[in-house]
Parts: structure tokens; C-alpha cells; sequence
DNA sequence: CCGTGGACGTA
DNA sequence: CGTACGTCCACGGC
């Protein structure tokens, strides 16, 4: 019973069906209906892998106390296999049973009143296809159309482990498909339970960047104006703008005489000791970046009464398949973490990969010269010493040779990283020139990278800097969710809690008694990666890992 | 009202 | 030294 896969569904009421498989007990049962406290009972007693549409299973269990181990996401696994976001049940139903994808009825189509819900109990219709008024929805409507729904659920999870053939031990792909489902239940327990900020520390922090907490409409206008005055007193002589407009901007920065394409900060800094307005202007933007994105109105919609900072998560992007936070999760400005701070008698462990990837491309592309340089802390010190070159040089042309340079050509240290590391940028240079073509990339683990074709040359050689990256990129993504849910699941028995997934960077609350057990936790679940992703065991990864009280206090 | 692009924060 | 994402804003077409 134990790992094998088992179809679950939860209606918005909180009625829950579950259509067991394999030949436990109830195996090949025709499903049950139960509350959502019996399934958390069912899922400590047999520990099953859940098939599951999408994350909204997950949600629903939380919602009813219930936080279940681990599942088949079969949306996830879509995504992994096929590229692209789309993953809803009627279409991954329609690639699954090689139906027609033009043809996947719209659920935005006129409902019809259930009719075929009421004749026929069948979620299929005549033509194979989801009918629509089903996954519109209308699969909750009864307990055995629920359970129909999660019969449904465990079929196309069957259908795709049998495409797929994986799912059971073995390689890094068969892995990856468990810990890409399974970060849809980290997902839901991170939007559930939220990041710690003190509202105490954060509304300070914004009083002093931003100004005081406006009473009304107006004296916001005020606020704005007054911060506005402190720039426009640089402009010229009867000139003026609204600096929220980039083309006004623009303009008035021409009467000051500093001719610029465009407003952005990095073209800006080199006046920025010269011209007063100019450095008024860039003390601006940060202000009101603050004010409009990361202000009181951003407080108060997200930050909860509880002291917790709740956004909607994605376990992938639609390009290499990183995680997504919305609520500004992870594009906080980094001053705000002074006010991301543990609860009473906790710490956050805070740990982060390191120089993670150079890391992947010696794993993923399996040179082994590039793998002998990991067993270093600082791989770009035996680097430089290989390529006889200083290491900032040689951290340069690493990082040109993995995300493609438009500008020079990277000159001797390049040359040298070819002969130094052939297999190594044999992996990207294929990479680059797949992606050219419009060939479609497939990840380490097994992410399907999709590629447009044709196009002008500017956009050839984009794709050509899209496709190396993408590989890199993604594989980093698939280490550090393996990395992600192992300590999830791990770290269950100390009560440690991931808050924050920042790409190369977790976050754990928990107790500040169990925080060195934690510590210790979060390095070993690394190793265990590890040895997924290197079956060799020739590259080595490293994390920086720290207990602080205030995410601030960690080095970063 | 809605889509687009500039700008900028994070990795 | 490239890629990706989320968010807010002004602008211009409807």
C-alpha cells in the first residue's frame, strides 16, 4: 500500500472520494466517500501516493486540518513532460488518450443544465473528451460524481506513469516526477500557513522609507507630492514632470542636458555624481517602489492578523520550471526581511546553494573535469588555476560560457575553458544550437523546455541564450525542489516548517530547541539529493546554512 | 475598460 | 552577465 498510487478527490463542500489501486485493502474497491479527517486517517495508516488533478487537492485537505505525504500531481506532471503551463483535466486528459487538443471542449461553453451529468454518470463523452459541464466543476456535485472524479484522477496518473515508465525507484527522471508533484503539496502548505513578518517592524520600516501610515486619500496626495517637490527643486527652470512617467521623465531629464533611450536605474547611475536631479531621481524610485508596490496597502491585503505574509505559489514557471510566489513573496526588497522575523521561542534556519550553477552544468553534462573542481568551496578557485587565468576572469567567462554573451567573445579564458571542459560546453553549445534550430530541449530531469522556430537573427540567437540557460536554470529548479521536499518531509518530525522558497534559498521555522537538529537536517537532505542527481557521486554541492532569529541577520 | 511596455525588485 | 518572474504605473486604443 505504501507508495502505491491512489486517486483522491475533494469537492469545495469538503466531501472527499478516494479510489484506491493495487490490490491493498479496498484495492480495486469501487472507491469511498469519506470526511476529510477519515482521509488524513487513511493516508497516516497506508501512506499512499495520491493522484491528484491539480493543487487544488491539496488546498482543500489543508483548508479540513489534513496535510497529506505525497502525491502524483498530474497536473505537475504534464507540465514536466510536455512543456508549457496549460494543465487543466480535459486537456491533460485529451494528450493522454491521444485525442485531438483542437478539440478539448471549452468549460466556458454554455452549461447545458448537467444533462449529460444526470444521463449518463460518465465524465467522458461519445468522442473520448472530458465533457465539459464535469470539469467545469460539476464533478463535485454528487458523491459519486466525486468519485467518479478521483477514479478519473488515478486513471490519468496510471496512464501517465505508463508513458512516462517511471514513477517507481530508479532515475533521476522517475525522482524528479515524485519531488515535481509533490512541491504541488509543499505549494499548498506555503500559501496556507504564510511567511512570519512582524507588523510592528515592518510598518516602522516603511514610516521611514516611505513616510507615515496616510490617514485619508489626501494626505497620501500630500505624501506623494511632498516627495515629489524633493526631486522636481533639481529640474531646470520651468521645467517640470510627473515622475511616474517615463516618457516626461525623459524630457526633463533633456532640459537638464543628459540625452538618454531610456529612464532605466543602470543607464542612470553614470550621472548620478553630476547631476543632483538625476541622483534625487534614483533616491525616488526606490521610495516609491516601496510606497506602491511594498507599502502600507500591501500590509494590509496580504499580511494576515496572525503575523503571516500569504501569496499563491506555482510549483513551476512556464520556461524552466522554477517556483512562483505571488504577494510580492519574491521580489521583496531585501531591506524588508528586517521585518521578517521567527515567532516567540523559534529561529529561521536559512540555507542557500552555493554557486549552484556551475554545479548543475558539471552534473548534468557529466565532465568530469568540471566535477573534480566541485569538491572545492569555492569551485572558481581550481577553475582559474586550470585555466591560468585570475578568478573574476574566470567566474566571467563561466557564467558567459553558461547564459551566452552578446557582447565581445570572451576572449583567451574562453578558449581555454573549451579545452579544459570540452564536455562541459560541448553540453551548453548543443543546447544553443538545438534551441536555434526551434528543436524543443529536454532538462536533466526531464522537463520538457518547448522552442519556437523561424524568426529574425536577433531572435535566433536569443533562443540560442534562452535554450542554454533553460537547461541550467531548470536543472538548478528540479535539485533544489528535490532538495525542497526532502526536508519537507523530513523535517515533519521536528516540526520544522519551509516558509519561503526563494529559487536557491529555504527558509525553515522552527522551535529554537530543535534548530541545530534542523541545521543538521537541511545539510543531510542535501547529501541525499545529491546522490540522486550525481549518480557517480563525483559533484559535490554545497549549502551555507544558518540559525537567525530575523531572516535579515543571515549573510546572504 | 483593457492590453502594452517601462521600470525595478528578487534569484 | 544572461534568463525568468510579479507588480505597479502611464499611455493609447477601444
Amino acid at each position: 500500500m505504501r507508495g502505491e498510487l491512489a486517486g483522491i478527490a475533494v469537492a469545495p463542500d469538503g466531501t472527499v472520494a478516494i479510489a484506491p489501486g493495487g490490490a491493498g485493502p479496498g484495492g480495486h474497491s469501487p472507491g469511498r466517500i469519506m470526511t476529510i479527517a477519515e482521509a488524513g486517517a487513511y493516508d497516516e495508516a497506508f501512506r499512499p501516493r495520491w493522484a491528484t488533478w491539480s493543487q487544488a487537492t491539496a488546498r482543500r485537505l489543508i483548508a479540513g486540518g489534513v496535510r497529506v505525504s505525497t502525491c502524483w500531481d498530474v497536473a505537475a506532471v504534464h507540465r514536466l513532460a510536455h512543456g508549457g503551463l496549460r494543465a487543466d483535466p480535459g486537456y491533460v486528459w485529451a494528450g493522454l488518450r491521444g485525442l485531438p487538443l483542437d478539440k478539448v471542449p471549452a468549460t466556458g461553453a454554455e452549461p447545458d443544465l448537467f444533462s449529460s451529468l444526470e444521463e449518463t454518470g460518465e465524465p467522458a463523452g461519445a468522442d473520448g473528451h472530458l465533457r465539459p459541464e464535469w470539469t467545469r466543476g460539476g464533478w463535485a456535485r454528487t458523491p459519486g460524481t466525486v468519485a467518479a472524479w478521483a477514479a478519473l484522477a488515478l486513471q490519468a496518473a496510471e496512464l501517465q506513469r505508463q508513458a512516462l515508465g517511471g514513477g517507481k525507484a530508479g532515475d533521476a527522471g522517475a525522482a524528479t516526477i515524485r519531488s515535481e508533484s509533490t512541491v504541488e503539496l509543499l505549494c499548498a502548505e506555503l500559501a496556507a500557513d504564510g511567511l512570519p513578518v512582524d507588523r510592528a517592524a515592518a510598518e516602522n520600516l516603511l514610516s521611514a522609507i516611505a513616510g507615515p501610515r496616510p490617514r485619508d486619500e489626501r494626505d497620501a496626495a500630500a505624501i506623494r507630492a511632498r516627495r515629489d517637490a524633493v526631486v522636481l527643486r533639481h529640474a531646470p527652470a520651468g521645467a517640470s514632470a510627473d515622475l511616474r512617467s517615463p516618457g516626461q521623465v525623459r524630457t526633463l531629464l533633456a532640459a537638464a542636458g543628459i540625452d538618454v533611450p531610456d529612464t532605466r536605474a543602470h543607464r542612470l547611475e553614470e550621472f548620478s555624481s553630476s547631476s543632483p536631479l538625476v541622483a534625487a531621481l534614483l533616491e525616488w524610485r526606490k521610495a516609491e517602489r516601496i510606497s506602491t508596490t511594498y507599502g502600507y496597502s500591501w500590509l494590509d491585503s496580504h499580511l494576515g492578523d496572525d503575523g503571516r505574509l500569504r501569496g499563491e505559489w506555482t510549483g513551476c514557471d512556464g520556461a524552466a520550471g522554477r517556483m512562483t510566489a505571488s504577494a510580492g513573496l519574491h521580489n521583496m526588497p531585501a531591506v524588508l526581511r528586517r521585518a521578517v522575523i521567527a515567532d516567540e521561542g523559534h529561529v529561521f534556519v536559512r540555507a542557500d546553494l552555493g554557486q549552484i550553477e556551475p554545479r548543475v552544468l558539471a552534473a548534468v553534462s557529466g565532465d568530469r573535469a568540471l566535477a573534480a573542481a566541485t569538491r572545492a568551496d569555492d569551485m572558481y578557485q581550481p577553475v582559474a588555476r586550470e585555466l591560468g587565468v585570475d578568478r573574476p576572469v574566470a567566474k566571467v567567462a563561466m557564467i558567459a560560457a553558461m547564459y551566452g554573451q552578446t557582447t565581445g567573445h570572451g576572449g583567451a579564458a574562453a578558449r581555454r575553458m573549451r579545452q579544459a571542459y570540452p564536455v562541459a560546453m560541448g553540453y551548453l553549445d548543443r543546447a544553443d544550437a538545438e534551441a536555434r534550430a526551434g528543436r524543443d530541449l529536454r532538462t536533466y530531469g526531464g522537463r520538457l523546455v518547448r522552442m519556437a522556430s523561424g524568426g529574425t537573427p536577433a531572435q535566433v540567437a536569443g533562443r540560442g541564450r534562452y535554450g542554454r540557460n533553460a537547461l541550467i536554470q531548470g536543472a538548478a529548479a528540479e535539485l533544489f525542489k528535490m532538495w525542497a521536499v526532502t526536508v519537507r518531509s523530513r523535517g515533519q518530525a521536528l516540526g520544522a516548517e519551509i516558509v519561503m522558497c526563494l529559487h536557491d534559498e529555504l527558509l525553515v521555522h522552527v522551535a529554537s530547541e530543535k534548530a541545530e537538529a534542523a541545521a543538521r537536517l537541511v545539510a543531510d537532505c542535501l547529501d541525499e539529493t545529491a546522490r540522486w542527481w550525481t549518480p557517480r557521486g563525483n559533484v559535490r554541492f554545497i549549502a551555507d546554512i544558518a540559525a537567525v532569529r530575523c531572516w535579515a541577520d543571515a549573510k546572504g
